[in-house]
DNA sequence: TCCTTAATGGTCAGTACGACTATAAATCGC
DNA sequence: GCGATTTATAGTCGTACTGACCATTAAGGA
């Protein structure tokens, strides 16, 4: 951009959108606000607000991610620019160029206090119904970001509340990507990768369910995950081992086999 | 966002900055403009522009790419938003948020003709002095951007011309990698990934240079690599082949024995 | 003609990973 | 208290993937 001619340019509303999520009760949950007025009064949307004059639009997200939640401190909180809305028509009032921002928190409490707090509340990202505006696009987008962020970065801990065990963290994964994994070979994983998690010294072993208790972790200072842990390709069939899979009834092909796996 | 209050935010001015890039003379090179005016007046900055009042940004990042480069059809090029920067004094002028995007072409034609072009030139991204605005900033994000996207998508074709050897293809991993693959390895990768690249039927096989002619190639419809092609991690030394590393202490694994869990 | 260069084809070992079995340590039902 | 159940953890085995490396082919140049 060359010099500025005050005539070559509308000025347009700047915005910040997020797209919180969280995983509780084994589900994937986004903090959705119920808009008041129109347009799409009643409608479900995405918490968010302007970019004040003197903030850049990352301040602005962090601060609507502290009004939004009524967490005190959100400074420790995983906050990460996804990308930028701006068809002209995407808001009938006016033209607003929105920065979407995606938010991951460790558990879950429901908002209380301040500003558009007050009808923000936890709801589970599968089953929802339409949302306001593009907002339905913005959160398909934060899913699949964070899914893929998974993948290659360290990000899953994020979830996690400070201390976490190995099962918690592999519920992550599940929950985010729908899928289920083998629990052996995904600690096997983890472990192995340096700087992922680290053990907590005093070593006291969380027992609150059923089962074995389980051991407790802390988040690693390494950020990326090489190699990563890729989830399974889209549309590719498990790599058969077996050289006759449908074997017809409960004829157990190998001798150590027959676990029925794939459904 | 609930209720819109015309006093509760500014007015700002929404522009593009592109970060075209090419590899050319086995070099990684960038479009950029020299700026004739103030701020930064003689100072090296990326090409863009102001997003026109009934453009999305990202319409407005195409009809700047072509401006700046001259070329008639920009619609196939690969074009990507990247993020968008809004630090309030990034310029001193007024308020100016960016939505930044990169560009891949095929090969560097010295861009000709109209508008912000006429200073438009390629330069190698290596060795660039300082940028005007956030634009080196911008540039570092968007280089490693690209290099993070060779490793599990298809981009790299966005690089090579319709018809490419796999050398060609190679040399633009190792551009933007700044790293030496190994050929072979290089080769069975791609071609054991489905859709990356398909052969030319006719398979004129191009003898420009010294050595055996080489098959050319197209682009294939896969836009994922399942499983990734992924560089070297940065700072881990290939793992030692040898039986004898430094043979001082950590004997590291046996097959059998102690899977040295536990820090 | 011999040497150089570059593309292509192949081997081999180590690692990573999926599928699976086995054991340990807790709670729950009785 | 005892076994069933549940969950965590340990380990095994075979295949696929990958890096390092060698061999062959087909061109150009001295």
């Amino acid at each position: 951009m060359e010099g500025y001619d005050k005539h070559a340019f509308e000025p347009f509303a700047v915005t910040v959108d997020l797209a919180v999520f969280t995983v509780r009760a084994g589900a994937l949950q986004v903090l959705l606000i119920e808009r008041g007025q129109e347009p799409y009064a009643g409608c479900r949307a995405l918490p968010g607000g302007f970019v004040l004059p003197k903030e850049s639009a990352g301040t602005a997200a962090r601060r609507e991610l502290a009004e939004e939640t009524g967490l005190s401190d959100v400074s420790g909180l995983h906050l990460e620019q996804l990308r930028t809305y701006s068809e002209p028509d995407r808001d009938p009032r006016m033209r607003v160029v929105s920065v979407a921002y995606a938010a991951l928190l460790p558990d879950a409490p429901e908002p209380r206090g301040g500003g558009d707090a007050a009808s923000a509340h936890w709801l589970p990202y599968d089953g929802l119904g339409p949302l306001a505006f593009d907002h339905e696009r913005i959160l398909a987008d934060a899913r699949e970001r964070i899914g893929a962020k998974l993948e290659y970065t360290c990000l899953a801990t994020a979830f996690c509340p400070p201390e976490f065990t190995l099962g918690e963290l592999q519920q992550v994964y599940e929950t985010v990507w729908g899928a289920v994994l083998d629990r052996p070979n995904f600690r096997r994983k983890v472990l192995a990768t340096p700087g992922f998690v680290e053990p907590v010294p005093g070593a006291a072993r969380l027992t609150g369910g059923r089962g074995k208790p389980a051991a407790l972790y802390r988040a690693g200072d390494a950020t990326a995950l090489h190699p990563p842990l890729l989830r399974a390709a889209a549309g590719s069939p498990p790599p058969t081992t077996s050289p006759s899979p449908p074997a017809s009834s409960s004829s157990s092909s190998t001798p150590t086999s027959s676990k029925g796996s794939s459904s």
